[in-house]
DNA sequence: TTGAAAGCGCTAACAA
DNA sequence: TTGTTAGCGCTTTCAA
């Protein structure tokens, strides 16, 4: 029932089932020439021996692993979370699987890269941290397609899928001022992240339209988390007692929740009443009750549908075009958070 | 600088440095016998012709492919969003990275489980759905030790790491006891699972032994996640209008956030006055300000500990000892939802 | 410590 | 449609 090590390769099926260890890889090998008799005698024989293909064995001469690396950053943020589950379903149902790796917040991916490349991977995507252009073309001399996930590197040949950041933050700030705020603060994410610098640069922009320049608007550092965005809002406004003003953007879904929850929790500040609130991400918890978040919907599926679209897993050998930039746009929701005009 | 096909391997290298293969093999292998000149003089010349070695093709060889499979059920819970990070983070600190898998909720993961075996991952482990024993005696076959996370298999070999999830269900029973309840409901998740059922279980019986049968126990399906519990609470207390219990306990924290937030959000109910409520898990988000879930606290990073321990690893050829059950207790976190005795 | 040589389990020409 | 054969890129004896 089974060899020493407890291994059951092709060739002991072949044995088992009379014929060429290379009939065995052809009754396994989708759409290769094998007569549907002989095909059938091996399986029974494989499933006799409990026999499964090795696929690393097989990646060594087909050069594919079916496997992509995904570089994750910040799975405290639900959005990430939601992107993580639908590449892994999308992938699993081509048959690639994703091996996770880990980078940690707002730090380079190099390293992660280096150790990516030994296993290997069909494709790499980035949802995470910088990527040296050194690196990009390491990964593409090697033939794997990099794309970034929400975020460029400026100068870089990376393909990348990305929410129109800009044009969300100013559709946020376009709501805003149509309800009447004129003072503004703003939960910043990671300062070296493109997606929250973007997000408050269209931001800015638009209020800068209606003469309010950037310098009044109160920048608050929330680290993209619940708990940087909580922890500054309750120093800004309780401990250092700076005003609060019409209307605070998070970056980012997770960080306003945060900024909510400390406002309504220890200073009793009612919402939208007291302070409008703005957000980003449309995650699922921005829809309950507690919150009824009035934010920029990014959509997730549109942009992993464009990502393993750029990723062209099913042309191996193409040519890896560089530097094509993907970007979706968002879309205002509007809920609870900032009034509607009457 | 680059070969046909853009890759670089050991010859290349070897021939550079004017070596042979196996010496660069061994430049590579931490511990290997090699003239400490001779191999910075090949790392030089790897690093110039940006050489990074194969682990696929090593493990062919090694028979260890330093990747372990997480087999992941619902992600839509905060709770194992937690335990995939602390298991990624974990793992790659030694150096193996996490190939990961899905499984319909509820399902059985015997076809997740084939695809896995041909990875020839190091060591499985189950976060979801059930496995037929015939799956676990073909991965202790071949030598990979499975382990099951927070589940169980009656009959099974297999070993596995829970919280004492029955002891839990009890601890949060005497707590809502000790509070006054008289009547009870609690919201299940996945019928088959035996997280949830020990829950409940644990809960009854000690419901019991105050003289409150189960029969006077109503279980509402939410299906593990909050919309289902949001749902399941406003058909039975909205829409049949079955009377309000004391008491709501929550087989996991996001099923009882989900029905608070239909309780208060549709139909004005406020807790703990109207209606206490019990979850389980300790999420992030049962701390915060809108929901300051009494709870009981599943030690993640415990359990992720003793699941790697089980795993064991740094031991690929020793025998897969069988049916260990790890259980460590989860600890009740008081908070706001059940009130304090005086 | 070093190099030569034999595989690991599979796929892919090539011939038959 | 089949079987034979030569690798894929590495590790690991075995001699030197």
């Amino acid at each position: 029932m089974k060899n020493i090590g407890g291994r059951v390769t092709s060739l002991d099926v072949a044995a088992l089932a009379g014929v060429s260890q290379s009939a065995v890889s052809r009754a396994f090998t989708p759409g290769s020439s094998i007569s549907p008799a002989k095909r059938e005698l091996i399986l029974a024989a494989a499933r006799k021996l409990n026999y499964v293909p090795n696929s690393i064995a097989s990646s060594l001469t087909t050069r594919r692993t079916n496997m992509v690396a995904v570089i994750l950053g910040n799975l405290d943020n639900p959005f990430y979370v939601l992107v993580l589950k639908s590449l892994i379903e999308a992938l699993q149902a081509r048959g690639t699987q994703i091996l996770t790796f880990t980078v940690p917040n707002g730090g380079s991916s190099d390293n992660a890269l280096m150790r990516v490349l030994r296993y290997q991977v069909d494709g790499i995507i980035l949802t995470s941290a910088q990527l040296s252009t050194r690196m990009t073309s390491m990964c593409h001399d090697r033939g794997i397609p990099v794309v970034l996930f929400n975020r460029y590197i400026p100068g870089s040949d990376a393909s990348g899928v990305r929410c129109d950041n800009a044009g969300g933050g100013r559709l946020m700030a376009e709501a805003l001022l149509l309800a009447g705020a004129r003072s503004f603060a703003v939960l910043k994410g990671d300062p070296k992240g493109t997606t929250s610098q973007d997000r408050l640069q269209g931001f800015a922009e638009r209020l800068l339209e209606e003469g309010i320049p950037r310098s009044r608007i109160l920048e608050l550092e929330g680290q993209s988390v619940y708990d940087g965005a909580h922890a500054a809002t309750l120093q800004a406004f309780r401990d250092e007692k700076k005003p609060i003003p019409d209307a605070i953007f998070g970056i980012n879904d997770t960080m306003a929740m945060g900024a909510m929850d400390a406002l309504r929790g220890h200073m009793g500040v009612t919402i939208p009443q007291d302070v409008m609130f703005g957000g980003f991400d449309n995650i699922d918890e921005a829809d309950r009750w507690p919150y009824r978040l009035t934010t920029i919907s990014q959509p997730a599926r549109e942009m992993v549908d464009e990502t393993l679209k750029l990723l062209d897993l099913d042309n191996p050998g193409a040519e890896i075009e560089p530097g094509i930039d993907i970007k979706v746009p968002g879309k205002l929701i509007w809920r609870d958070t900032i009034p509607r005009q009457a």
